[in-house]
DNA sequence: GACATTTTTAGACAAAGTCTAGAAATTGTC
DNA sequence: GACAATTTCTAGACTTTGTCTAAAAATGTC
């Protein structure tokens, strides 16, 4: 309990962030294993027992995990950004009708040469997404 | 002009769609180039001339157009839907600092070997997407 | 023309996310 | 420890995109 708390303030201090009470509370949900949680799925589970923290402080905290590159903002879903705590390379599955969202092996597809960026840019990430239906009746 | 809105017509009875006059009126102005626009976009566009559609049948026509192959929802921006014209296999360029979206050439990009699937689930589409950043100071 | 079906509409509504201004916590300084 | 300065957190109002509903209008069929 404690040694995972230690671990995920020690985390969140090597990139720079304050480890506040409600930080490391959100951390924790986040990096206790890869998941994909949306900003209200965060809220909710944050706040079982009793509030921790509050809607504007989720949105806060997870904008400024993401941009310490501590979470990574995924957006395949119209009505909401999910926040996926495997920050290493990899892509996704995405099912349409289902909303399950899934790592894929970074291994197992292969972008081949990138193509020239347009004049004035620097490439920030490369998203693939492959969109899966229900193939059974 | 009135050669443009037949084979407009055209193309939405090809696809099983009923012309309708707002119909049309949307299509034409998606048809006239490969874009990508939003529903607020086209709604702003459509009713440059007075009102011939309105918000309710924006959304309802999109999504139409989509379900029927005729338009391409790419979602790369958190808070809104852009519909694309252009319906041949390719990828996008999203500029995060300028919300700008473009095309990549579909053979500049090279996706493969797709992973195996997950049980029950057929690939419905691959979307690659190259977030770039300003480069400039 | 009468009828059924499809399409359009205004406007109420929903949900994700942002903003504001004040309260609370934290930090550094003495 | 007391104090001020800064950072963080908060409730709640607000914005925006998008959906829903129930009625009106258009369209097609006999």
């Amino acid at each position: 309990m404690e040694a995972l708390r230690n671990k995920v303030v020690d985390r969140l201090k090597a990139a720079g962030v304050t480890p506040t009470q409600q930080r490391v509370e959100i951390a924790q949900i986040l990096f206790r294993e890869h998941q994909h949680l949306s900003a209200e799925q965060v809220l909710s589970e944050v706040n079982q027992n009793g509030t921790v923290a509050s809607k504007a402080t989720i949105y806060n905290t997870l904008g400024l995990f993401a941009e310490k590159g501590l979470v990574r903002e995924v957006i395949v879903d119209p009505t909401k950004v999910f926040y996926d705590s495997n920050v290493s390379d990899h892509h996704h599955f995405y099912n349409v009708d289902t909303g399950n969202l899934t790592d894929i092996d970074p291994n197992a597809v292969q972008v081949a040469n990138l193509p020239p960026l347009p004049e004035g840019t620097v490439a920030d990430g490369v998203d693939v997404i492959i969109r899966l239906r229900q193939s059974d009746i």
